[in-house]
DNA sequence: CGAGACCTTGACAACGTTGTCGTGAAGGCT
DNA sequence: AGCCTTCACGACAACGTTGTCAAGGTCTCG
């Protein structure tokens, strides 16, 4: 990367600038100077309050557009008595994962549509740094806190709480905390995927998930217990992996199902980002017409993969508008579930060889 | 979706909710009484300022612990004479877009690292919606401002500026402003795509673009431009297409190239989504092995395809990165351009079909 | 032992706004 | 005409913090 110092850019129509640094933001009493009346006019017409007659309103605004006054959000925060900012914070795993990055897009959509700003991290599954944005997101007294929440506990949640701002789960929950939240049947949409797999004639089906810390694989994985189960098919650990949490121990572990003495016929991967690895993987061996796939989290160009990839689809833009507007509505609560559908592909309906 | 109005949460060991709104936030005052000190002196501790005794400091820091204190980031923001808030605002085009959202990751991280929270929008190339997150942000009084704007103009940028807010361009530039930009060299990566195509044989190569009107666009259009014509190859204008915005009008742009008499050998596409896209028409026309493919950006998945997709890569993490760094650093300033490298993976690599 | 320098601490204003209350004028009613 | 209400507006405190300054105590040094 090179660095072109001060490349001399045009001052193309720029207005009169005055200089950058300088001039001082005009404030409720700088317009009310202008408008010949008392700064607490000026807030009340700002602010649409009643009690100012039309003529002196006018008077008013027309000075406020003059100065191009904007009002201090700092101040407000600080003065208001509810403590309302406009603004969300939001934490979730990893805004660079498709289905959170559809999450926050559902989120922001409807946060603009109410004038509220929306303050963004990502965790990556690390507790300090969850709890680090939680102090950070509460000192900045965001009126709401939308979070995936790791397991860890519910203490810097409670806090949050306690200090004013409404908090609303999305994706995963967590014990000890009655707040709304918006999930996913995880259970249902896993059994309906393995089952698919079962109708197909599968009885060795290999299982890739995340650390049963998470509390979507936990719900996953129950769902596929319960299908094999309810189809008679004892769980074979072998056929278990439950520490797919990177790309590269994915990988290793599509590896190491296929390479059983006994291999497992279908894969089902319990996310995006495994069933992307198992895809390579069996790609790799040439197995990706004879081995059947179905993954949780539908992606990106799933369809144009040969075979197309058979996936049990969320919500996620969805899931994140819903969040938004229960962290909006103050009598919002409840649990709020978004139906999982499958879409099948081809992967999910090959039959099993030997 | 259903909603379960009070799904019976485990009230798991959760503390006796006695309702969100509730205790009062401590204040220095608070600390201070508890401590036997003045407020400022707890300030001073609080900030890490010099002229407070190692026994008082300790005392002070003993009772902020208990009261768990926080300070109040708006009163913080409304009294600092530099106005630093420790905030910054990033406006992309879409943060559900893998290059925004890796952009986005990459600010959040050096963000993040240095105590500074991140609000986040997408415009979706609206500019009234550029223009009112602009608005928002500076009144939030954001330290800087991050963004990759629309044309527009810079009125609004300027106006931010002028309210003591950094700016930051980022992926695109700007006339009539004078402000820190990270950049990739647009024509330069095109060029290369294009001469690529052209070593391997192709005289006709399709070109799809999104509109000029963004900044990218134009410098990618005008790579492919140079490649062609230091080959000594005219444009034939029936083989670009400049208005690949949306998915569905960028599958019909590559629907017509290939419908043409004479067809393209190769196409070049200028965006990952239009790259996606012409994959995917390709595909259903059973040309994906046929045609020569280059597309600008990285994606997920571009190797898993059959052929594997040829691409101009950026490293939008390491922009976003940048971005940051330059936002943070008062005395940042310059264009910094990130490298782009191209990444063979056999979709750029067939040779002419007629 | 006294003067000056330094160190620790506190009092208080100020940031820009909202909330509360007061005041004077206009209007309605008997 | 006189009284009460309503209306439009202003004065001022308060939110929780930082910046400035002054006060008092301790230490150093001649």
């Amino acid at each position: 990367m090179g660095s072109l110092p001060g490349a001399p850019m045009a001052p193309t129509g720029g207005p009169p600038v005055g200089g950058p640094i300088g001039r001082r933001r005009p404030t409720l009493r700088d317009v009310a100077a202008l408008a010949g009346v008392s700064f607490k006019t000026v807030s009340r017409v700002v602010n649409g309050e009643p009690g100012v007659s039309p003529a002196v309103a006018d008077r008013v605004r027309e000075a406020a557009d003059q100065l191009g006054y904007r009002p201090n959000a700092a101040a407000t925060a600080l003065r208001r008595s509810d403590h309302r900012t406009a603004t969300f914070g939001v934490l979730l795993e990893d805004a660079g994962n498709p289905f959170f990055a559809a999450l926050l897009r559902g989120i922001e959509e409807v946060a603009r549509g109410n004038g509220v700003a929306v303050f963004t991290s990502s965790t990556d599954l690390d507790v300090d740094r969850e709890r680090d944005m939680t102090a950070a997101f509460a000192a900045r007294q965001v009126d709401a806190l939308i979070t995936a929440p790791t397991e860890s506990d519910a203490q810097h949640l409670m806090r949050a709480l306690e200090e004013g701002s409404r908090v609303v789960l999305v994706d995963r929950t967590i014990d000890g905390i009655n707040v709304p939240a918006v999930l996913v049947d995880n259970q249902a949409g896993a059994r309906a995927g393995v089952e698919h797999l079962l109708s197909q004639g599968h009885r060795r089906i290999g299982y890739i998930g995340r650390n049963p810390s998470i509390y979507t694989s936990r719900g996953r994985y129950a769902g596929y217990v319960e299908a094999l189960t309810a189809a008679g098919i004892e769980i074979d650990p072998a056929l278990v992996r439950r520490e797919g949490a990177t790309r590269s121990s994915a990988h290793l572990q599509v590896e190491e199902l296929l390479d059983l003495a006994e291999p497992p016929t279908a894969l089902f991967t319990a996310q995006d980002l495994i069933t992307m690895t198992a895809v390579s993987a069996l790609q790799r061996r040439g197995l990706a017409e004879r081995v059947a796939l179905v993954g949780f989290d539908d992606f990106e160009l799933a369809d144009l993969l040969q075979p197309g990839v058979t996936v049990i689809a969320q919500d996620p833009r969805r899931m994140g508008a819903l969040a938004a507007e229960l962290a909006l509505d103050p009598e919002g609560s409840g649990v709020h579930l978004v139906a999982t559908r499958l879409i099948a592909r081809g992967s999910g309906e090959i039959a099993p060889h030997r």
